[in-house]
DNA sequence: ATAGGGTCCGTACCATAGTACGGAGTCAAG
DNA sequence: CTTGACTCCGTACTATGGTACGGACCCTAT
């Protein structure tokens, strides 16, 4: 029985407080009950291995590039075991995550090319700073 | 003799004029003067070859990944000839990319597994969903 | 000379993803 | 039974890169 305060819950996914409350704000995560009378004697909410999972899947999320409202459609798929529309957004999430690679690599190969003209010539007019002229 | 008017310049670089405007807020872009008694007539602001390729420049160099700010450094530098340090900060920028592009490369192979396991399996549980979760 | 479009300028607002703050309450250890 | 750490909650603020609005003015064509 894993019963989290809420500093416990974001310490073991390496996050702040605040981002839980964050989160619990738009809607991502539960705000529990307190225990108020039905457990015991707590006045502070506790989580469990529920939101522990919930919260890890946001992080690997956001790490795939999903912003948080995509998540929390994701989760809502989750909840009603919606599998085409799932593999839909993760379909048009890797076509995006693939143009983005591509831009990013063409954008690294002209800034390298750039970098290593400029080391060739110390002299003159930087090439880094005039290859963007036009 | 290009003598642009606003607008004239944000068309030329595909940018609204509510974004030349925020540049030069943010200083980098010059604000001309109004042509007062100077030149004749004029207003409006009227904007230059300069301009042209200032405008240019930060949309390049967005696209490379760097942040306004950068590019403020990396104008500055431009106006002091400052070689050595744009080559550094081209260097920390490639750097950086290489980063992220790794870091969406593996993003991607995971998603891309996840979407054809779901795809394999029309039943059950959905991996995409669950496979977060741990 | 008047209608329309564009410019000028300040200020306010947008989304995204948090971070910070402050006061009150709670909890566990000494 | 007090101290110190943590929780609760609302509100405000941060950074980034813009976008929108509104009134006043300018400029050009008819």
């Amino acid at each position: 029985m894993t019963e989290l305060t809420i500093g416990q819950l974001a310490a073991a996914c390496g996050v702040g407080v605040e981002t839980v409350r964050y989160y619990q704000r738009r809607g991502l995560l539960e705000v529990p009950d307190k225990p108020g009378r039905s457990a015991r004697p707590g006045q502070v909410r506790r989580y469990g291995e529920k939101d522990l999972q919930t919260l890890t899947f946001v992080r690997s999320a956001q790490k795939a590039g999903f912003t948080l409202s995509e998540i929390g459609t994701l989760l809502e798929l989750d909840a009603s075991h919606d599998h085409a529309r799932a593999r839909e957004i993760a379909e048009k999430r890797i076509a995006a995550l693939d143009a983005e690679i591509r831009s990013l690599q063409s954008a690294r190969r002209s800034l390298a090319r750039l970098a290593n003209a400029c080391a060739d010539r110390p002299e003159g007019p930087c090439p880094i700073l005039t290859a963007f002229d036009h």
